[in-house]
DNA sequence: CAGTGGTCTAGACCACCAA
DNA sequence: TGGTGGTCTAGACCACTGC
């Protein structure tokens, strides 16, 4: 407020720029409680719904979380490293200096696992796996919990002809999960692709991440291939973007 | 409004899925406009603020753009595909069937282009590149263009040391770009790393882009690697969220 | 110039949380 | 029970667009 450099910025703006190097600064620390919307209403002269436009554009960017009744509070970033390509993961060419900092050693527990057999597969799946349209599927969901929080909803899809009767139907699948037992089915993968796109989550996957609607998500979409070229599992993730780092490293 | 089924949904979400039904069902295509704030807010009788609150939920998720002064537009969705490793793009694993129709035929147009030699880096990319504080680095920013939009911007990092006198320090870095001539140079790029997240952009990168705060960008940082192991370039890029789908395929 | 979206005001009621 | 954030109202002024 010193200088008044621009006066083209609006008010909102203003405000979450304040906070947000207020956050970066250290001035608030994750975990920590901000203002209140009166109290910042009333320090900024400003009315609540512009403090509450300010709130919301820090809340879209994942440094703060509200929590009803209580208050808003500055959000961790830790983010998880995902490799796409483990084989490479931690070749001489992956030394620790990456971009962004991110733990990669702490493994997710798991959490709402779900299996369906004998599922009708939405049309998209049913072209990427070759399927007909009656013929089913299998689906496999669940949710990967880290630090006790929801960072990623994930489902499988199988072709039900494929995994009958094999342990990818139980909602335990054993060592090794469901690609070890493509493997003793003679199905094992052999090449992965992997789709990734950026958008904000449905109603459901909000809910299920405990996210605001407006906070961005990675989408990432990885179909199996066997060895003669056939898709064997799609497998769509939703990841809080506020949680993980994607890497993937590969030859010239 | 026929049988009110779900009293705890707010009205703001009701007519934003109003909106986007009518969007995703053709009532709406890609360049109509809405009907105008003031017109939705009469419609179902709620106050002009409520409908905003609406629009900016379906400006975030990219489905509609804003043009002060004149509407509401619907938003084009038609990604581009960008494949993280090319020399695998086109085999037998990618035969059109993926998740998302992508288009991935045309070329994008190139803009804002500057070089800036002797520049000082940021920490991180000093890291990254292995280089003490006095050293210096060259700079190489971009701006890509599809259809009239922009759609992504990119900055190279390259060591001064290594690319001082060479083409890479002119605008036009002559046929196969920088990765040709870091080969005419002795170093040829041989391995590479692609860390990817999404986030919300930065005001500029809003700016430059065409784009709302809200909406998010995905992040992607390609550090390339010559024979030796040495990172001899890092390219920071910025992709609009709604333009582009990566791509990467690898083997088990 | 009329209409549009962007910003902002000054209140209100509610559900939820913590004390 | 008092304070919090979530939602909502009924206006307002402004800058900008398109006619």
């Amino acid at each position: 407020m010193s200088h008044e450099p621009s006066p083209a910025q609006p008010k909102y703006r203003r405000i979450a720029d304040e906070l947000r190097a207020a956050i970066k600064s250290g001035q608030y620390r994750a975990g920590d409680r901000l203002p209140g919307e009166n109290a910042l209403a009333a320090d900024h002269e400003v009315a609540p719904m512009t403090v509450r436009q300010a709130l919301a554009l820090l809340r879209s960017e994942g440094l703060v979380e509200s929590r009803k009744g209580s208050g808003v509070y500055v959000q961790p970033f830790s983010p998880i490293r995902r490799h796409g390509i483990p084989r490479l993961a931690r070749d001489q060419w992956n030394s620790g200096k990456t971009i962004w900092s991110a733990d990669d050693a702490r493994s997710p527990g798991i959490d709402q696992v779900s299996v369906t057999e004998n599922a009708t597969a939405p049309e998209h799946v049913r072209n990427v796996l070759g399927l007909r349209p009656d013929e089913k599927v299998c689906v496999r969901g669940r949710r990967y919990i880290m630090d006790a929080r929801p960072v990623m909803l994930a489902t499988s899809f199988l072709p039900q002809a494929l995994v009958a009767g094999s342990p990818i139907t139980q909602a335990d699948t054993g060592p090794g999960g469901i690609y070890a037992r493509l493997s003793d089915l003679g199905y094992a993968p052999a090449h992965f692709r992997e789709e990734v796109r950026s958008r904000t989550p449905s109603d459901e996957e909000a809910t299920r991440l405990s996210i605001p609607a407006d906070r961005p998500v990675l989408k990432v979409v990885r179909t199996a291939f066997d060895a003669d070229g056939r898709a064997v599992e799609i497998n769509e993730m939703t990841l809080d973007s506020a949680s993980y780092i994607l890497e993937y490293a590969f030859d010239a």
